[in-house]
Order: structure tokens, then sequence, then C-alpha cells
DNA sequence: ACCTGTCAAGTCTGG
DNA sequence: CCAGACTTGACAGGT
């Protein structure tokens, strides 16, 4: 089984101090700004720089075998904000976000974006919904700006449980069933830390034929009793479907992804660690080698990048024991 | 140069 | 019913 590995949105090597991919503008001092036409400039300026360093991470990531990258969802500063409602920077920054994308197809990288958790499909209220629904779409804009096909998916959470887990629930099928195709072919649902578990997710992912990604961590310290790799068939399943495979040719499918990240501590087991762990990933990931060609596993920790090579290293050390280490950021298990 | 409070958004808990 | 926690990187304003 090919396992590659990825990071999410920034570097924390010392090459690519200053990078930041998400450099932005508060909504105080953009209003400071008399002259509102500047302000906006301002604006799609440090949208045009975030456009830029991701493109330098991008080629970080060439350097260092990196095909699997979480794109940060702050490129454009304020961009969903009421009061910036008629602000559409697209077609200033479309040559920037070509560039990101066309970098990303030529050099075969697998991107993502997660819209975070103020992306609410499961919300009894509709403003709320609509402003999930916006949030989105504003996603789905910068996907279509890079020129992206739909194997790069935005991966969500479900959302709030408002006392009644199962309405929720119902709401979220209702939510998402209303969404266009093509924004269908880009989801992806991801079990979170205290609210949807795994087994409740991957339900939904069924119902509604939309891949999961498993997170390992989150089922952790939030599960009904079972090991992950015991939900892993049905995970695999939900990446079978044609709206998980939307782009993809049947001879070169997209793989599943999954998420992993250590906790902090004991106290506070929630919260991700500077590093990874390489036993816990290991065992799970050697249970499923078996009956999986390929994943791809999302590292979510402090130290980023830095925290992929950690796991890297200490992967070597497993060399003996069914690891192979094929190039800095992907290895082979064998069961 | 460095530190602390704040931030666009939503849910949940505790008082 | 409202204030605060949750979470994250980065701004903003202070020393």
């Amino acid at each position: 089984m090919k396992v590659r590995f990825g990071y999410v949105a920034m570097s924390t090597s010392e090459v690519m101090k200053g990078v930041s991919p998400s450099k932005t503008m508060t909504m105080k001092s953009f209003q400071k700004i008399a002259d509102r036409p500047a302000a906006i400039r301002k604006l799609e300026h440090i949208a045009a720089e975030n456009l830029h360093n991701t493109l330098r991470l991008l080629k970080h990531n060439t350097y260092n075998d990196i095909k699997v990258y979480r794109l940060t969802s702050k490129l454009i500063p304020l961009a969903t904000h009421q009061d910036l409602a008629d602000w559409d920077p697209f077609a200033v920054l479309q040559s920037a976000f070509r560039e990101v994308g066309d970098y990303a197809n030529t050099h075969g990288m697998r991107l993502s974006f997660h819209p975070d958790h103020f992306t609410v499909l499961s919300t009894p209220r509709p403003e709320v919904l609509k402003s999930s629904v916006r949030d989105l779409s504003y996603h789905m804009r910068m996907l279509d700006a890079m020129g992206l096909n739909a194997r790069a998916k935005n991966n969500i959470h479900v959302g709030g449980s408002y006392g009644d887990k199962q309405a929720a629930g119902e709401r979220f099928v209702d939510a998402v069933t209303s969404l266009p195709e093509s924004y269908k072919q880009r989801l992806t649902f991801e079990n979170d830390d205290k609210t949807f578990t795994a087994v409740e997710t991957l339900e939904l992912c069924e119902r509604l034929a939309i891949p999961m990604v498993l997170d390992i961590h989150h089922h952790w310290v939030n599960n009904d009793g079972e090991r992950p790799d015991e939900l892993w068939s049905r995970v695999l399943d939900t990446w079978r479907t044609p709206y998980a495979q939307a782009d993809s040719p049947s001879d070169d499918p997209l793989p599943p992804k999954i998420h992993a990240s250590s906790p902090k501590g004991a106290s506070d087991p929630r919260s991700h660690a500077d590093g990874v762990e390489a036993g816990p990933l290991l065992e799970f990931l050697r249970r499923i080698a078996s009956y999986t060609d390929a994943v791809d596993v999302m590292i979510e920790a402090k130290l980023k990048d830095g925290a992929l090579f950690g796991l890297m290293d200490e992967l070597k050390r497993y060399e003996e024991d069914g690891v192979k280490v094929l190039d800095g950021a992907t290895v082979e298990i064998t069961p």
C-alpha cells in the first residue's frame, strides 16, 4: 500500500520563514481607510501576496517530494464578510489563482480546502445555512479559478447537533442534497472530535454517496467503541462513488484520504501536538494495507511540514519491519 | 524586538 | 439570556 503524506497550509521550515499564505487585514483597519477603493486595492494586494506565497509553498513541497497539501481558506482576506458582499476580487486575481493551479496540475499535486467550522450545513437557522453555502461557493470559486478539477475537494464537518443529532443529520442531508452537482463532486465529510462520530459521519457519507475523510485522532476522542480499521472497508467504498471519482480516470483513481495527528497530552487529548507519533498511525496503516492500494495522509500538527519530516525520520526505523521509504514524503507499507 | 488582546464566523456550556 | 470557551494564525497597538 502506497502512503503519501501531506500537511496543512503553512511551513515551519527555516527557509520558508515569513512565507505566509494567510496574511490578512482586520475589518477595523479596513474601515479606518477613508478611501474605500484604496482599501479594497490593499485587500487585493494581500490576496495576491498570499497566492504568490502559496505558489512558493508548492515549490517547497516539490523540493521535498510532498504531493498532498491543504490550501488555507484565508487566501483572500475578508472575502466572505457581509460588508464586502459587493466586492468581487476574482477578476483581478485570476492570473495569480491560475498560476497556483497550473503548478499543482503540472506536478500532480493533490490540493484541498477545509472550510472551517462556521460552515455548518446541519444548522436549523436559515441565515447560518445561507452563509454556510456562501462560504462553500467561495471555496468553489477559488478551486475553479485555479483550474483544478474535482479531484480537489472541500472537506467539511457535519456540524452541531442542537440537542437532537438525528434531526441535525436529516437537515444536513437536505442541505447537501440541495447543493449543485458540481459542489457534491468536490465534497468530503470528516468525523469531528465532539459531535458526529466516525460511524455517524460514515452513515451520512453512504446515504449521500460522498467520500469520507477518516480522522483517526478525532475518532480516538469521539467514537462508538470500535477500532478505526473496523470501519475502513466501508470508508473505502465511499471513495468508489461517482462523486468521489469525478474527473478521475479509472486507471488513476483518487486515493482515500485520512487525517492524522497526535494528542498534545493526557490533560488536553483533543489538542494537536507538535508532531505525529508513528506507532499508532502505523498500526492502523498495517491493518488496512492488505486490502488498500493507496491512501493519502494529511498530517495536522503544530509543526506542519516539520511534523511530516519528523514522522518520515521515525518511519525509517521501521524499514526492516514492513515499511519502505520511497521518497521524502511517501512510504510503501506491507501488512 | 517582543508581548498581549483581538479578530469574521457558529455552537455549546455555565452562570 | 448573555458572556465566555473553543481554535488558529496573524494583526494591532502597546511597551
